[in-house]
DNA sequence: ATTGCGAATGACAGCGCTAACATATGGCGA
DNA sequence: TCGCCATATGTTAGCGCTGTCATTCGCAAT
């Protein structure tokens, strides 16, 4: 009570000090009825409101007896900040939108995981969106993510529509597309070249002295762009038109693709799941062996490099895309708006036994 | 500007009057400069910025000449609401925290998925945090999603401190356990039961006549019920003591796991990860047939039911757990406060070739 | 003694929106 | 003609914080 009453000096206002007591009496009361604010920890410390905001964010700034008897009064009260009145007055969120087609069985989670690893320990927090490969829905969670106003936006590739690039044009905080390596970027870019790895995978099978390709998978832009890398490439070598299938998003489809495929020696699957699925069709077909690549009958691969195409059998050739990579380079793009705003994170192509 | 002048009629104070003539300026210069915000359109359409409030939260209480009139003063703007301030005011952020161990390579993606399906179409937002399997991070976490106020906390497991569940427990707010059954929920639970599960494997092993069981996988507390569950069911049957392999979470280690365990003939791996990388170590070993469970000298089931373990070979029997379903309850639960607060999403033992 | 300065703390206004309560306006039945 | 209600719109007062200045106080430099 004597800190309260020297603080009390200080104040002139009628009606603050008149709901002073009435608030008085609500802390003593230990009301759990509403979460206590900065200044309920202030009165209870004998501090002024900005006191115990400068011990949350800036505690330097305060000395170390003031700081204790703040602390102690936040322990008491159970003090848990308000981030979204922070937020309003600082004109600052401190989150990040991420919006990628989906989150469930894909290695977009590593880049989602990535990110995060990066950002969370720097207090930023994520806001999560899926699109599910739908445009309208895309746009939807665009604008959804932009009224929060987070300091920046990662997505996996581009805006489907027009309406949302100019939203995030727009939207005048950092913008970093992921997974591809877009011509005009709305801002930053962490990817790799679809289209190489495409051609990179037509280039192994043509000197593996394979004639027949196919490309299995989906028709979002990412696999598109490996189609037409993966095709150029290997029409320019002089083979025959490749075919491609396109495939549900589940890997189940792509069990019975290779019956869909007649003649087919070598096949590049637009993610391991598919490749993985796609094996499990060759091998009951009798079309699979468990020796190396030269051996397969057809050879199969696919992108993602999961840990799991290491340990089947036999062992799944891959493009390695380095989706972790991708998130952490991404967060830093978000965090960085100077130097370089493109980066190409690259693939490998890891060639295992499936071919 | 006829519309203008009527709304001045209105105003008296002569702050507010002169303020206007600079933002009336700033908007005919299409400043990119500042997000325009409610009062900016409010200007635009010649109404008050509740009007604009109401277009777009309640458009049926304004009549359509008027909202018409806000929309095109908001498209020409490019209005984006301000979620943070809405929220403020209103006391409803619209948004939910979800804390997971991690995002990649797991199966609590699907539950991500489900969830964020379950409520992204509701205008809710979510708020993804990660513990990493680390106690002192999930406090940090937890404190973290809370201070943004969201309007639920959904989380695989329980708080792994006192300090977490207190935290939770003063949030009044719903909180969702997840992929267990809690002895003492904070508030709701989605999940299964571990502990059954692994004594359903152990049941299974037993009526094969599998003789020395082992458990391999994490030893986090859902990894630890299931081997509860196993252990005490092999044990209650008479069988040895059955081993425990304790192992890091990628699957890597999983493949050279049988080698410690010399003369078991039947395998529960936490996870289909670790099955599958257990089974490419049985592979190498010679110890895997592409025959049917009967024939496996080495039994093994997973837990998860990851697609790829019904394409690889020999397939892979495992215990199957609804991950999305679990998403999708736990959002239910969020959003009702009343009825069943503890809903057992069961399991199922999925026999396949692998045992 | 005066000035200046850094450290510690506070007052005040306002972020952009919404809840709660007015206030017009125009039928419409009594 | 007079309430009376429904419809459409507006005014006011914050939500819980933080940015931006004050203000106070001791103490060293002049």
């Amino acid at each position: 009570m004597l800190a309260l009453s020297l603080w009390m000096r200080n104040l002139e206002s009628c009606r603050f000090t008149a709901t002073m007591g009435s608030e008085l009496t609500e802390t003593e009361t230990s009301s759990d009825e509403v979460a206590p604010t900065l200044s309920a920890v202030a009165k209870r410390a004998g501090v002024s409101s900005i006191t115990v905001s400068r011990v949350v964010r800036l505690p330097d700034l305060v000395a170390p007896e003031t700081r204790a008897r703040v602390e102690k009064a936040m322990r008491e009260l159970g003090y848990v900040p308000n981030l979204v009145a922070g937020a309003l007055a600082s004109a600052k969120t401190n989150s990040v939108g991420v919006l990628v087609p989906t989150i469930a069985n894909s290695i977009f989670a590593d880049t989602v995981q990535g990110l995060s690893d990066k950002l969370e320990p720097l207090g930023y927090s994520v806001i999560l969106a899926q699109s599910r490969y739908d445009a309208a829905r895309e746009d939807r969670m665009l604008a959804a993510l932009l009224s929060r106003r987070p300091e920046a936006i990662i997505m996996v590739g581009s805006p489907a529509t027009e309406d949302g690039k100019r939203l995030l044009r727009h939207a005048r905080i950092p913008i970093v597309e992921t997974w591809e390596l877009p011509i005009d970027p709305i801002d930053a870019v962490a990817g790799f070249d679809n289209y190489e790895a495409g051609a990179a995978v037509a280039r192994h099978f043509i000197a593996q002295g394979r004639q027949h390709l196919a490309f299995i998978g989906g028709d979002d832009p990412r696999g598109t762009r490996r189609w037409l890398g993966f095709q150029d490439h290997a029409l320019a070598c002089g083979l025959h038109q490749p075919r491609r299938l396109i495939l549900e998003r589940n890997a189940s489809g792509s069990v019975a693709a290779h019956a869909n495929l007649p003649g087919v020696d070598a096949v590049f699957a637009a993610n391991d799941a598919h490749a993985i699925g796609f094996m499990a069709g060759l091998r009951k077909a009798g079309l699979l062996r468990d020796g190396p690549a030269a051996a397969q009958p057809v050879a199969v691969v696919g992108l993602g490099d999961l840990e799991m195409g290491r340990l089947i059998s036999p062992s799944l050739s891959t493009i390695s895309v380095h989706g972790d990579a991708i998130g952490r380079t991404a967060a830093t793009l978000t965090l960085e708006r100077g130097g370089q705003r493109r980066i190409d994170l690259g693939f490998e192509l890891v060639l295992r036994d499936s071919g």
